[in-house]
DNA sequence: CGTTGCGTTGAGAGGCTTCAACCTAGGTGG
DNA sequence: CCACCTAGGTTGAAGCCTCTCAACGCAACG
């Protein structure tokens, strides 16, 4: 197989599933129904939109129902590729996907990860053609989110479209503290605030037991997130292990020693701009 | 002088360019002035806009109204710097600024380059601390644009929102694409990329003679937003101009071989999503 | 005319890459 | 149930791309 050359995730399938939803009354009506507290809990995408701001009853109602009937893919499926006609935006719901560009000698760039409850800008749909690929990482459930429904959200769910805004700007904040990553910070560096990043982020979702989490992701891939080798990878995650900072077996990622590691990488957690939320 | 410690911009001083625009009523009421042609072309911020859809003769007054008077700043002014509260966006109509975060170490890395016509993201407003600094490069004319004149030119200028929203949605895609840039191109690849890009935009701006711009940056600021040292980027200029693709005299670069410089650089314009402008 | 910021050049060092081999674990098929 | 297979993790060696340090040139400016 060609590098990267992976599966193509069928976009609109038959059995999508977001048939059945019918927004046009659906949430308008009284009596939708009422969510299980630990199931607003459980959602990614309401854990962390309801960090953004507070939202209604049916506004997480609405959110439920989007969620509901995901698919479930498999690691490494293009969701979308670059010069592909965006429509709609993916919410991943578990598991772990990348944005990323492939360069003609065969060099990547992941450009961001996507975890539980992180969901393409609402409106990419501006734009003609993609110019990256969305990837899974890891096996993931995923819900493709139509433009009606994110119509839908905008006009009838102020308070969610505000915290999709706030969302992208988080994204593209990210974003940023990348390129500051990958522009001035040495390979150990680099680590060191990756993995900060991913507890801070996962947490925020509760996707984490502690400052342990699942990292479902090859030497390789980090690589690419990184702009390093994956022998410099390699031998810079043996340097953190040799420290004391990590514990990093098969796909579970122990920090043992959170400020440490904060410290090496320069760590701090203001792009992601949490407010009051548990600071980590 | 510490590093990077610069000057700050008032914010928000008494004669501040903007008083005397008076939004609820001048730009619904017949009778706004008619922008003579050239003077909507030498406006930067219609001519970018005009790139992302058609505008009304409205948007464009409304537009030539807010580029009125602005500021002149002088080289490398804070305009906005991390931990200040974001009020409304900034306008840059000439000269160049930057975006840039610094290092605990001193080191520090140019997150985007804002030329003629760019503005930060229009809900900037919606987070409450800014997680980078914006400062001038070379001197620039500036206009700092109220949230109520944002909010204005959304509720009632439709078109002018949408543009504003492609705009935010290309701002990202360049922030991708120098990830990419600093993550896996070698040194006179980044810089020939950077280049490329820069005529591209300033050429979408009119701001270019033929392949030739205004490029009033230090080679120690190239370094920053190349994540080079100023050494190494003063050695790669060399070699570009040894094969003959740029000539770089003072504040002046002149490129001349833009389909090699291109091929050097791997530089494709896709994700400026500038569809059908004068293809560059 | 001294100062200052910036471009240029040299030398040495080091972080990271490349290439290549080997090891290990998990999955598959006989 | 075991042998094979494959992807990914690990290790070694060599080299180069880039960095750091330092000196010098030069033009603009007060």
């Amino acid at each position: 197989m060609p590098p990267f050359a992976q599966q193509r995730f069928a976009l609109l399938s038959e059995d999508d599933a977001l048939v059945g939803i019918h927004l046009t009354d659906a949430p308008q009506q009284a009596g939708y129904r009422l969510l299980e507290p630990s199931e607003a809990r459980r959602n990614p995408l309401i854990r962390k939109l309801e960090g953004f701001g507070v939202l209604s009853e049916a506004d997480r109602a609405i959110l439920a129902q989007i969620s509901a009937n995901p698919r479930l893919i498999g690691p490494r499926i293009d969701l979308i590729r670059e010069g592909d006609r965006p429509e709609g935006v993916f919410l991943i719901l578990d598991g772990m996907a990348c944005r990323h560009k492939v360069r003609q000698t065969g060099a990547r760039q992941i450009l961001a990860y996507l975890l539980p409850g992180d969901l393409g800008d609402h409106d990419v749909a501006l734009l003609d053609t993609m110019d990256h690929t969305i990837s899974t990482v890891s096996a993931c459930r995923v819900v493709h989110v139509s433009p009606e429904i994110i119509a839908h959200l905008t006009q009838h769910h102020p308070q969610v479209a505000r915290a999709l805004r706030m969302s992208t700007l988080v994204d593209e904040a990210t974003l940023r503290e990348w390129l500051v990553n990958v522009g001035c910070r040495s390979a150990v560096e680099r680590l060191a605030h990756l993995f900060c990043e991913l507890l801070v982020r996962l947490r925020a979702v509760d996707r984490t037991e502690g400052d342990s989490f699942d990292l479902s992701v090859t030497q390789g891939e980090l690589a690419d997130a990184t702009g390093l080798s994956n022998v410099h990878v390699n031998r810079s995650l043996q340097e953190l292990r040799r420290q004391g900072l990590i514990e990093l077996k098969g796909r579970r990622l122990t920090i043992l020693n959170l400020p440490r590691l904060k410290a090496v990488g320069e760590f701090r957690s203001n792009y992601l701009h949490l407010g009051n939320r548990t600071a980590a």
